[in-house]
DNA sequence: AGTTGCCCCTGCGCGC
DNA sequence: TGCGCGCAGGGGCAAC
């Protein structure tokens, strides 16, 4: 569930917790919630204690704390991924997968109900980046990042653009939302082709991804609560400001229309049919949609 | 090499 | 009321 803006919401929320704070025990509940460690749950524990942790990062969707031996704590919330922080004295989430004790007396707790998500530990790279997400490209709030660059990239792939908003070695950080959104305020229906996309269409759609993750973030930031550090499962706190996903049948507030809501690559889309016109013929098939 | 499809999970709401 | 099915906002990786 989470896109950028709710990870970055918790990395955020997560870091007054985190930071200098050492590390005194760590306990994990369920295997699936530690990813790549071979040496398994244990290992894991037994690294992390001690440790202090220091100011969390971000790249798209991942999230990371780094340790003061050189490595980071990396987290992925998947689908359903959470990060609580709790009194000692707080009863056991249902779905409780990982618990670290602070020296502080405080517990972050992973709590992720369909185990999509998962924890990790990593080296860093000379540019502050964990080396096992190297492969994500920047994303929008990147201050290296380049719209125009990446827009040259997009319209190169041979695929339909919202496959490629999606492609996180692309541009990170945009999942099936706002996706969507993006789409919808860039008028483009998400079966165009990139390659045949002009330049300005490109950088249209991804600036609007960009400015509407920003305005998500904004939201996000002002329902934060301190002692549960989001991002509610169900939650929906943007939801109130989707033009598109998951209103099918409701007008288009731009022109009236019913939006539309179709299966795409075992998840939905949205779109408008007026304003998102579906291309003559959809990138990578050779029948109309 | 670039692109696509499959699969990992649990729970909830809906229709029968 | 009960049950089966579809669906959920992600990403890694095998296969083409």
């Amino acid at each position: 569930m989470p896109e950028l803006p709710e990870v970055e919401t918790v990395r955020t929320g997560l870091a007054p917790f985190v930071e200098n704070e050492r590390i005194v025990h760590v306990e994990v509940f369920h295997a699936r919630a530690i990813r790549r460690h071979v040496l398994g749950a244990s290992d894991f524990s037994a690294q992390l204690r001690g440790r202090t942790m220091l100011l969390p990062g971000r790249r798209g969707k991942y999230m990371w704390v780094p340790l003061d031996d050189g490595r980071a704590l990396i987290a992925h919330l998947g689908m359903s991924g959470q990060f609580k922080v709790s009194a000692s004295s707080a009863a056991d989430d249902r779905h409780l997968r990982v618990r670290i004790t602070l020296a502080s007396g405080q517990r972050i707790e992973f709590i992720d109900q369909r185990t999509f998500g998962g924890l990790f530990i990593d080296e860093m790279d000379a540019s502050g980046l964990p080396t096992s997400i190297a492969h994500i490209a920047r994303d929008p709030f990147d201050p290296e990042y380049d719209v125009d660059e990446t827009a040259r990239r997009l319209r190169k792939r041979q695929q339909q653009v919202k496959r490629a908003l999606l492609d996180q070695t692309l541009v990170s950080g945009i999942g099936n939302i706002y996706a969507d959104e993006a789409l919808w305020r860039a008028q483009l229906h998400f079966g165009r082709a990139s390659e045949r996309l002009t330049n300005a269409q490109a950088v249209k759609v991804l600036s609007e991804a960009r400015t509407v993750m920003e305005a998500a973030l904004v939201q996000g930031g002002t329902s934060f609560d301190e002692m549960y550090v989001n991002v509610n499962g169900e939650s929906g706190y943007f939801e109130r400001s989707l033009e598109v996903y998951g209103r099918e049948g409701q007008p288009c507030s731009r022109c009236g229309r019913a939006i539309r809501r179709v299966a795409f690559a075992n998840r939905s889309s949205y779109f408008c049919t007026r304003c998102q016109p579906p291309p003559r013929r959809a990138a990578g098939s050779a029948h109309s949609p």
